[in-house]
RNA sequence: GCCCUCGUAGCUUAAUGGAUAAAGCAGGACUCUUCUAAGGUCUUGAUGGGGGUUCGAUUCCCUCCGAGGGCACCA
């Protein structure tokens, strides 16, 4: 990546310079890509001015500095190959802009058109497990689930292409012995309220709990409910999990009496004074607010404490990393989970990652969205009406922490001219001309020339961009920035579109013509990270 | 009361501490004899209030105001 190698040649500069700069400042070294300035644009100089003034003798500003450093990096040949000097200019207080050199940008489009088919390797080798919407089984999804679901998918998506080895993973809050097991047996049988959905009913209506336990009613009413999430999940949604894990089998395979053994013998379980027969475990010595409850005073386990077994066994399969995807109503959970990790000594990295609530309005009045009252917009719905592909942008388009509004007259209004339909409109454009020019290959040879063009030009940089979007993504997990990206690409495409002819009078412009053609395909890629369907006409 | 988020244009959202705060929708004005006008061009319009740190703050810190969520021996 041309960024990352830019950076490296100016941390070097940096760091030859009397004096060197200090390594806090140079943690905010930027290399930023631009449009307005240059194709790639840095600080360096900017952050370094103030060391300058204050250690040499000579007081030198920032666009002093910048000159230097400009001059160290014309020393360098791969430098001078990329940008060439006349292409590195200071601006601004200090700011040193560097324009990519025909040559070069021909030679990044080379590589993002292999890099497309073949994935990159940011995360070589790197297994990571990544757990996400495990909704319970009392009930159906709703539109809160739908941020985890697409957010989880895409950034699967985004790690398996960086190159890492990844298991998407459900959780399935199936254990017999749990009180919302009981009570949705209760609701089966018609003694209980909890979880009452007009579907539930539905599908209890068609079901025959006659002589069962509240337990046992529970268990088999959720095995039906999950089933159903199951089909909608892999169905409807498209998204599809490597492992359904069940927490009942934690259970069953004696998983949760062995953590409770290895608790005991490494004397990690307490009770306290006048808390009854209660084992805690020492949470609030490793960051969480108080300690927690893992077996409690009738000698039943706390859900935490199936937690416990479960992140164990994930970590016991030898991931590198392991995420977990909660909505914002678990957020207590997570300093309590990290403790367990720290307690139990886990090898490898604990991320969890908390989605913001999607909140509804209706008129312009904001309404609750709880599922065990009646005001539930459940993300079926959404998508009947929607379609998945409007959905799956709508929610991906917004940063995890962002507190999304669904208006769902808006919605309506929106989804007429959803940007979605923008970008695929450029993907099934662009497949519509290369249709036209089927049977012809071009070779390459027209693109230094086409480059000439200024809207080609600034396509072919979109598209260079490719690679630091998903290195981004792959490092910082900001998936809404592939939408962002996206948008701009087909963008990008609709102006060069509207400049460049590549059917020309008996011919082809070859290099529009392989231009367009790495276009779509970079543009179809983007689409299918984010699992949206990128349709060859409309 | 404590903890976690969030507050940006009329609306929905962007912006690893950087230059003129960026888009879409809505509003206004143009633009098809041309590979898909679901397109292109131009335009109106914003950082909740107050302090602080910094050469530079939407971003970091403090405080106030407002919104959502969480504070079980439920899951």
């Amino acid at each position: 990546m041309i960024s990352d190698f830019l950076r490296g040649e100016i941390e070097t500069v940096l760091k030859g310079l009397s004096p060197a700069p200090e390594t806090k400042k140079l943690k905010g070294l930027n290399i930023k890509l631009g449009e307005s300035f240059g194709d790639y644009t840095t600080n360096a100089a900017i952050i370094l001015s103030t060391d300058m003034i204050v250690y040499s003798s000579v007081v030198k500003n920032p666009r002093e500095v910048a000159e230097q450093i400009i001059a160290e990096l014309s020393k360098n040949e791969k430098i001078w190959k990329l940008f060439s000097k006349p292409k590195m200019e200071i601006a601004g207080p200090g700011f040193i802009n560097f324009y990519l050199s025909d040559e070069a940008l021909v030679d990044e489009l080379k590589v993002v058109r292999e890099r497309v088919g073949s994935g990159f390797d940011f995360l070589r080798a790197q297994k990571i497990n990544l757990e996400f919407i495990s909704a319970n089984p009392t009930g159906e999804l709703h539109i809160g689930h739908g941020r985890g679901a697409f957010y989880g998918d895409a950034l699967s998506n985004i790690f398996s292409f960086s190159g890492a080895k990844i298991t998407r993973e459900y959780y399935i809050n199936d254990s017999k012995d749990s009180n919302q097991i009981v009570e949705l047996g209760k609701t089966a049988l018609g003694l209980g309220e909890q979880y009452k959905t007009f579907k539930l009913l539905e599908i209890i209506k068609e079901m025959d709990f006659s002589g069962m336990e509240p337990k046992e009613a529970g268990a088999l009413l959720a095995s039906k409910v999950q089933e159903y999430n199951r089909n909608f999940i892999e169905g409807k949604l498209g998204v599809k999990f490597d492992e359904w894990f069940s927490e009942n089998s934690l259970y069953e395979s004696g998983r949760v009496e062995k953590t409770v053994k290895i608790l005991t013998d490494k004397k990690l379980l307490h009770k306290k004074e006048g808390e009854g027969e209660a084992l805690w475990l020492p949470t609030s010595e490793y960051g969480d607010d108080e300690d927690r409850v893992v077996v409690r005073s009738d000698g039943t386990y706390t859900y935490f404490l199936s937690d416990i077994a479960y992140h164990g066994d994930k970590f016991s399969r030898g991931y590198d990393k392991v995420i977990d995807i909660w909505g914002a109503d678990h957020h207590g959970h997570v300093k309590r989970i990290q403790a367990a990790k720290e307690i139990l000594g886990w090898k490898g990295e604990l991320k969890v990652f908390i989605t913001q609530l999607v909140s509804l309005k209706e008129n312009g009045v904001s309404a609750k969205m709880s599922k065990r009252a009646g005001n539930v917009v459940l993300l079926e719905d959404l998508v009947d009406e929607f379609g998945i592909d409007v959905v799956r942008w709508f929610f991906s388009d917004k940063s995890l922490s962002t507190h999304m509004d669904f208006d769902m007259v808006l919605a309506k209004e929106h989804s007429a001219k959803n940007p979605v339909f923008y970008v695929q409109y450029a993907h099934a454009r662009i497949c519509s001309i290369l249709e036209k020019a089927k049977g012809v290959t071009p070779d390459g040879s027209g693109l230094p020339d086409i480059m000439k063009e200024p809207a080609a030009r600034a396509l072919a940089v979109k598209i260079s961009e490719f690679p630091e979007i998903v290195f981004s993504i792959a490092n910082d997990y900001q998936v809404h920035k592939l939408t962002t990206y996206a948008y701009e690409l087909a963008s990008s495409f609709a102006q060069f579109y509207e400049k460049v002819r590549i059917v020309e009078d008996g011919g082809y412009n070859q290099g529009a013509l392989l231009l367009a053609e790495i276009a779509r395909n970079t543009l179809a890629k983007s689409l299918e990270l984010l699992g949206i369907s990128a349709p060859e006409s409309m």
